[in-house]
RNA sequence: GGGCGCUUAGCUCAGUUGGUUAGAGCGCGUGCUUCACACGCACGAGGUCAUAGGUUCGAGUCCUAUAGCGCCCA
């Protein structure tokens, strides 16, 4: 590590200066521009790797609304940047743009009232719609092209980047803005088509056509990890299904409008009730399509009636099922939710009543499952195969976490990385990963103890990254899916809707014996996934790759373990066979006054640049600095106005500290030893908290030190440093001041940035953020007297200094006597050992007390008694 | 149903291998224009450490169970 000169005794009086009346108002403005004119915060390529701290900073969404919570986490990260620079790191420090996929999408739609139609041809002067009058009724959406509406995200995202940049650089982060990337950027687009690329060529991507969760409204496949459980009103349905050599069976279901769908109805292998019919016929409801029942331990014996229908397909047991038994598909559900038309008696679809069966289902066809469910329910009453009403009951149900209604199962040709045969490795990256705090590892771990698929990477989308993939089109017309035709990867970034594969021309596109462009999108987190191989240059800048990855930091929420920290180690192990990086901080959440979490659509989210401007970004960045790593923190502005109180008290302190700086000279006093040797006590403390991302301990436990130094050791000297003793006395206490000051000021640099560097620039040359961490040696090497005895004596000095500050002052308290009228005597009985020290620090306690006798007595208990107040002025 | 975390002063939280009388800030109360600072200073009141057991000379801290809150997964 380089370190840079240590500034502790560097005061030149003739450079110092020192406004009249320090505020903290204009810092922001005077600094941001300062530090990017001068590269404060710019990364330093030429290090060596053990040199360099390399941070995937997480890509904001910038479609989403700008939140404390961004403050909060954000200014985490921040802490440990500014920590690692002052310790001599080079720090790798890139902000990113999370631009691609749905939110962007939902965003353009309502902005400019648009939605993309990927059958129309690009227009090439096309105009945005006029913005309509606040309170007009919305106009039906304007249809356009998808490389128009690319155009139009593209033009949000922009701005909403600025917005983010804005706030990002008033919160003070010290990111290296030269290294900006975007998730929709060509740069990232590159990556993620050239991983994929390698990923097809080694047979760990794959597509397939086969069953997969669906969004009826987004009309796009989604993966496992973007699933959530919603408690759903729903009911149980009791259905007769006859058998043709038997009593009937009835089953109980929840999706009564899936009975067409039936290929199936099964139990549990050892539930005597059904054990005689395994491997009989039944006939279904309604439609008269003869199933088999089966055997399967998933059944649930216990629920409803304890044997089950199998649909394809009503879930994912369905489609274990439907998979395991080697069952036939007769699909109803349409990718837009409703119920398509079905040929009755043509192959696959054979009813043993045909006539019945097509006049049942007409009018099914084309209503939305729950209509369908509505519809369906009154047919069965009425033929007398629904036994009794419907049991109401409440279930979770299977949703997309951005999508509104269920998700169905759709099949459909899909992506897939392979996954769950990598699990054993993932789960031992995850505990070769540093988590901060431990215990986030448990998610992980369950997270990927539960996958139970491969991960579906295609999205039926617009503004996402292109799967960059052609296919050839047969003779009939036929597409060719097995039969990829592949980029080189100097094409990439490429659009196969728009490029044009090699040996094909432009007039071929989708026609016999021509090509087609594969007409899908990545998942933005199969892009957001690849963020150290974005920022670090992979695989087209192979010097910058090997100084920064493995990365050393990942800072997240604990809420996207399972998506994004999960998919990124993923991609490391598959690329690299490495981790991604070295530590994991998980940061908690913001929570409201009521403990719960801020979000947009609870209604209770603060804008944050309004918040920087009233408390000051220091003030925020101390709110933010006190939540521990993992720990959900409140949202508080009274933590705010603490904080915008030290850095208040540090302006004026310093003043204090620097306004008088002669005489200086060696450092004698007892009690200025004493403070100088508990400030690097503190320097060990908050470098370890800090090594171990604890720096909310590094905060607190220098805060607590700033604010006793304040109170005691500043009223403490104050006389004798204006000179009320001798002047070595006045020498020793002005070098301890500077010293301290210098010390205290970096130690609370990452966390007040803007007051820090503000002071540090009344006397020092340079950034205070590119100045030393300090370390207890550069303080120790001033004090010409350094022994353990000598230590103990002047701390046991100290002590009974402040512990006599404490007496005094509270009996002038309690005798209400304002601080300018002095005490004539004060009398103390104490152990010998206590009043030995009296003579060492009794100038110093005259001054800062405004006592004009002390009087020891030897003695036990210790009393303090005084005399009186004497209400002329001291002389 | 499985897992993780939390529960300490009115509020927000510290409390690092168990060790005198449990701390801080805010808020509250009483005073104080004090030559760095009223965006301040001094002093004070305020807690059965969720509950019940256990280990120990000693438990806010370790173990077990219970309750409440929150989150993750199924």
């Amino acid at each position: 590590m380089s370190t840079p000169p240590t500034p502790l005794t560097g005061l030149n009086p003739a450079q110092l200066q020192l406004p009249d009346k320090p505020a903290l108002e204009g810092l922001e403005a005077k600094w941001i521009p300062r530090w990017e004119a001068d590269g404060v915060y710019r990364f330093d390529g030429s290090r060596p790797r053990h040199e360099v701290y390399a941070i995937d900073t997480p890509p904001p969404t910038v479609s989403g609304s700008l939140h404390v919570g961004h403050v909060f986490s954000y200014t985490h990260t921040d802490l440990i940047a500014r920590f690692q620079r002052m310790r001599g790191m080079a720090v790798f420090y890139p902000m990113g743009w999370d631009d691609n996929g749905l939110p962007t999408e939902r965003r353009v739609q309502n902005y400019y009232g648009v939605r993309c139609d990927p059958s129309l041809p690009y227009d090439p002067h096309f105009q945005v719609p006029e913005a309509t009058a606040a309170g007009a009724r919305k106009p039906a959406p304007i249809s356009v092209s998808r490389p128009n509406f690319i155009e139009l995200c593209t033009r949000l995202t922009t701005e909403d980047e600025k917005a983010f940049e804005d706030l990002w650089k008033h919160l003070g982060l010290s990111v290296d803005w030269s290294m900006t990337y975007a998730t929709i950027g060509r740069q990232a687009q590159r990556v993620s088509q050239i991983a994929f690329l390698r990923l097809l060529q080694r047979g760990l991507a794959y597509q397939v056509e086969a069953p997969t969760l669906w969004d009826i409204d987004f009309r796009t496949a989604v993966a496992q990890a973007e699933l959530e459980d919603r408690e759903q009103p729903g009911a149980y349905h009791r259905l007769r299904f006859a058998r043709p050599d038997g009593p009937p069976i009835d089953i109980e279901t929840t999706r009564p409008e899936l009975v067409a769908a039936c290929v199936a109805l099964v139990a549990h292998p050892d539930d005597e009730r059904y054990k005689p019919v395994f491997g009989t016929d039944v006939v279904t409801p309604l439609f008269g399509v003869r199933v088999p029942v089966l055997a399967h331990p998933l059944a649930d014996p216990a629920k409803g009636s304890g044997i089950a229908m199998i649909c394809t397909f009503g879930d994912v047991t369905d489609v274990t099922w439907w998979r395991e038994l080697g069952l036939p598909v007769r699909a109803i559900v349409k990718p837009d939710g409703t119920l398509r038309d079905v040929p009755w008696g043509a192959r696959g679809w054979e009813s043993v009543d045909v006539a019945r069966a097509t006049a049942a289902y007409a009018p099914l066809v084309g209503l939305s499952v729950s209509r369908a469910r509505t519809k369906i329910v009154e047919l069965l009453q009425a033929s007398g195969e629904m036994i009794g009403d419907a049991r109401p009951i409440t279930h979770a149900v299977k949703f997309f976490e951005k999508g509104d209604r269920p998700l169905e199962i759709v099949t459909s040709r899909q992506w897939f990385f392979r996954t769950v045969e990598f699990r054993d490795a993932l789960l031992r990256r995850g505990a070769e990963l540093q988590w901060h705090p431990p215990y986030m590892q448990a998610r992980f771990d369950n997270w990927t103890n539960g996958l139970n698929g491969d991960w579906c990477v295609s999205r039926q989308r617009f503004f996402g990254v292109p799967f960059p993939v052609w296919y050839p089109i047969a003779a009939d017309g036929a597409i060719q899916y097995d039969r990829p035709i592949t980029p080189t990867e100097d094409q990439l970034p490429m659009d196969p809707s728009t490029d044009v594969p090699v040996g094909y021309r432009a007039e071929q596109r989708g026609v016999p014996g021509g090509f087609a462009g594969d007409p899908d999108v990545m998942d933005t987190w199969a892009t957001s996934s690849l963020s150290p191989q974005i920022a670090c240059g992979w695989p087209d800048r192979p010097a910058l790759f090997a100084t920064t990855f493995p990365m050393d930091l990942r800072p997240q929420a604990h809420d996207i373990i399972r998506t994004w920290l999960f998919s990124t180690v993923l991609r490391a192990q598959l690329e690299h066979d490495s981790l991604p990086w070295r530590h994991a901080a998980i940061s908690g959440w913001v929570l409201d006054p009521d403990r719960k979490k801020m979000s947009k659509s609870k209604g209770n989210v603060v804008t944050p640049m309004a918040l920087l401007v009233e408390h000051g970004a220091d003030g925020a960045r101390y709110w933010a600095a006190s939540g521990r790593p993992g720990t959900d923190t409140a949202f508080d502005t009274n933590q705010m106005k603490v904080g915008r109180r030290l850095a208040m008290k540090l302006l004026n302190a310093s003043r204090f500290a620097l306004g008088t700086v002669e005489p200086r000279g060696p450092i004698s006093a007892p009690v200025d030893r004493a403070m100088l040797r508990a400030l690097a006590a503190l320097i060990g403390e908050a470098t370890a908290a800090f090594e171990a991302y604890d720096y909310a301990r590094a905060l607190q436990r220098t805060e607590s030190f700033f604010w006793r130094f304040c109170d005691d050791y500043l009223e403490l000297v104050k006389g004798r440093r204006y000179g009320d003793q001798n002047p070595a006395g006045a020498a020793s206490a002005n070098s301890a001041l500077i010293a301290a000051l210098s010390v205290m000021l970096r130690l609370l640099a990452p966390f007040l940035p803007f007051v820090t560097e503000e002071v540090w620039s009344w006397w020092q040359r340079g950034s205070v953020h590119r100045a030393a961490w300090p370390t207890a040696a550069e303080l120790e090497s001033l004090l010409a007297d350094n022994t353990a005895a000598t230590a103990a004596r002047d701390q046991a000095a100290f002590a009974w200094a402040t512990d006599v500050l404490f007496e005094v002052r509270k009996q002038r308290s309690e005798a209400k006597q304002p601080l300018k009228v002095s005490i004539t005597k004060v009398t103390i009985t104490t152990e010998a050992a206590a009043a030995d020290l009296m003579p060492i620090v009794e100038a110093d306690l005259k001054s800062a007390l405004r006592v004009q006798l002390f009087e020891l007595a030897a003695g036990e208990p210790r009393s303090f008694v005084v005399a009186g107040y004497d209400s002329a002025p001291i002389a």
